[in-house]
RNA sequence: CGGGGCGUAGCGCAGUCUGGUAGCGCACAGCGUUUGGGACGCUGGGGUCGGGGGUUCGAAUCCCUCCGCCCCGACCA
């Protein structure tokens, strides 16, 4: 039975997740500012978690953090011909500063090659100079038709990288790094999300992209989220912001850049890949809270014993476990229950009188709802069997991910069978079709092609649009 | 941008059709009893009814107008 509250997932999937995001009080919609959200403690908390093992592998992978302007000279904007039509008509505009009009509008960042690219043409000079490996943790703003908390908002948090290269081949291999010791890396193992990893196609690259990778997980609805992107801009950057270095061979040359950012977007893809009925479910590795304690006392007789037993449980835990003592008294032990199941706490360990008595405590984890999750363990050995728990729902949740995705990805061979498969989930087939092809299987399916797997075959089939022989498969799907 | 919905206490809503001076649940405060799956009783506090204008003896309610938010769709790094 769902949680008071919560709309069944299996009557509307939609509605479902407002209800996690509101009730397991992640976020506020800011009211009074267009299509924005609050991140509140308990969700702000995730993107901590998230930013901690992005950056830890943003650093181990040579990278360092800096800091550009929010504001950026529209004019820049305008520099690269893709870019400017991609991102223009969704920018907001600053025309206004100390009581006057600007001279140059500015624009609020909806990404940032363009001033990036103004100071990389001021600091790149030699082939000695690169590459430059910088990342920054920024806000920035799309002005977006339609938002939905952490998917799409006008504001929104995220990582970008940018880094200049001296040859194309550095560049290409940057990109893909990024895509697999960074984001799949992070994704599968702390949030416990398999990704397929893919190229995207023409119609789907970033504005001013050479080529577009990305990371593609599955949704609980069968529906696609881009959970992450990593550009090979080639050298249409360097081109339009000039910026050049001087070879070994004394000659000047362009640089090749790439960006790649993944956003509090994937705060919505943890939602709607692991949660359920009773709210939000969040792998231990990534929880800023992995197990709560809840004493249980009648009295004050209860009170003491019942708490010393929770101090000697848990005195071994700082440093291994994060942990948190649930020892308001002013609720009740059962609306505790609830309240940290809707919080998504991977376990939540009881501790009361009988409990004392017994030398046992009872364990409750959160992959398994209700009272089928939990249990009565002993005190002695507990903090190992805790450790072995957590990396047990870790696992389990990771594998009832990838087996949801696999259940639910259909290899097609004709385009009924596309338009069947996209209604459930992921349709792989052979594609050799155009930009224009593209945009009427969009039209007549609602779904777009979300990548082209970097798994491929390597034996030709017959395209499911044209009919063509091709050795292409593609990934298709309805996407967030 | 198209379609729909909503704006009344912190939150969720009723009241609007048929005008008569604002109510319910939760939350909050105090007291008491409770506490192993969302406790209960009693008492109490809290409202420019989204803004502006109009009609009327009288407007949450009728009329005009503006604003905002949400949902669905289209669009979209």
């Amino acid at each position: 039975m769902p949680k008071e509250g919560i709309t069944p997932r299996a009557e509307d999937y939609s509605q479902w997740y407002l209800d996690i995001v509101r009730n397991a009080d992640l976020a506020d919609y800011a009211e009074v500012v267009r299509g924005c959200i609050v991140f509140k403690p308990t969700g702000y908390a995730i993107w901590e978690a998230i930013q901690r093992g992005l950056d830890e592998r943003i650093k181990e992978t040579g990278h360092v953090n800096a800091y550009f302007p929010l504001l950026i000279p529209k004019s820049f904007l305008m520099r690269e011909a893709e870019h400017v039509e991609g991102f223009a008509p969704e920018v907001a505009e600053v025309t206004r500063g100390g009581g006057e009009e600007l001279a140059e509008p500015y624009v609020v960042r909806p990404t940032s090659e363009t001033i990036i690219g103004y100071f990389y043409a001021k600091w790149v000079r030699s082939w000695r100079d690169l590459p430059l490996l910088i990342n920054q943790w920024a806000n920035v703003m799309r002005w977006e038709m339609r938002t939905r908390p952490f998917l799409r908002t006008a504001e929104f948090l995220w990582q970008e990288g940018h880094t200049v290269h001296a040859t194309e081949a550095e560049a290409e291999r940057e990109t893909l790094m990024i895509l697999h010791d960074v984001y799949a890396d992070f994704v599968e193992k702390e949030m416990a999300l398999p990704v397929i990893r893919g190229l995207k196609t023409e119609k789907e690259k970033f504005p001013g992209a050479l080529r577009s990778y990305c990371i593609e997980a599955m949704m609980q609805d069968g529906r696609a989220l881009q959970a992450g992107t990593s550009h090979n801009l080639g050298q249409n950057f360097a081109r339009a912001f000039d910026i050049t270095f001087t070879d070994q061979h004394n000659t000047v040359q362009h640089a090749w850049t790439t960006s790649w950012g993944v956003s509090t977007r994937l705060i919505g893809a943890l939602i709607m890949a692991h949660s359920d009925d009773e709210g939000l479910v969040v792998p231990p590795r990534l929880a800023p809270i992995q197990v709560v304690v809840v004493p249980i006392h009648k009295n004050d007789a209860e009170r003491g014993p019942v708490m010393e037993a929770v101090a000697r449980i848990t005195a071994s835990w700082k440093g291994r476990i994060r942990f948190k003592i649930d020892d308001r008294d002013n609720q009740t032990p059962g609306y505790k229950y609830n309240e940290w199941e809707l919080k998504g706490v991977p376990v939540r360990v009881e501790v009361g009188p009988k409990d004392v008595e017994k030398g046992t405590v009872a364990v409750a984890r959160r992959d398994i709802p209700g009272r089928a999750g939990k249990s009565f363990v002993a005190q002695e050995g507990l903090s190992e069997r805790i450790e072995a728990l957590l990396d047990e729902i870790q696992q389990g949740l990771y594998q009832r991910a990838l087996r949801f995705q696999q259940e639910h990805t259909f290899a097609a061979a004709t385009y009924d069978e596309l338009k069947a498969g996209v209604e459930r989930g992921f349709v792989r087939c052979y594609w050799d079709g155009s930009s224009d092809d593209e945009k009427r299987i969009q039209d007549e399916t609602r779904a777009t092609i979300r990548c082209i797997p970097l798994d491929q075959p390597g034996v030709a089939g017959s395209c499911i649009y044209t009919g063509r022989q091709t050795t292409q498969q593609v990934i298709f799907a309805r996407a967030y």
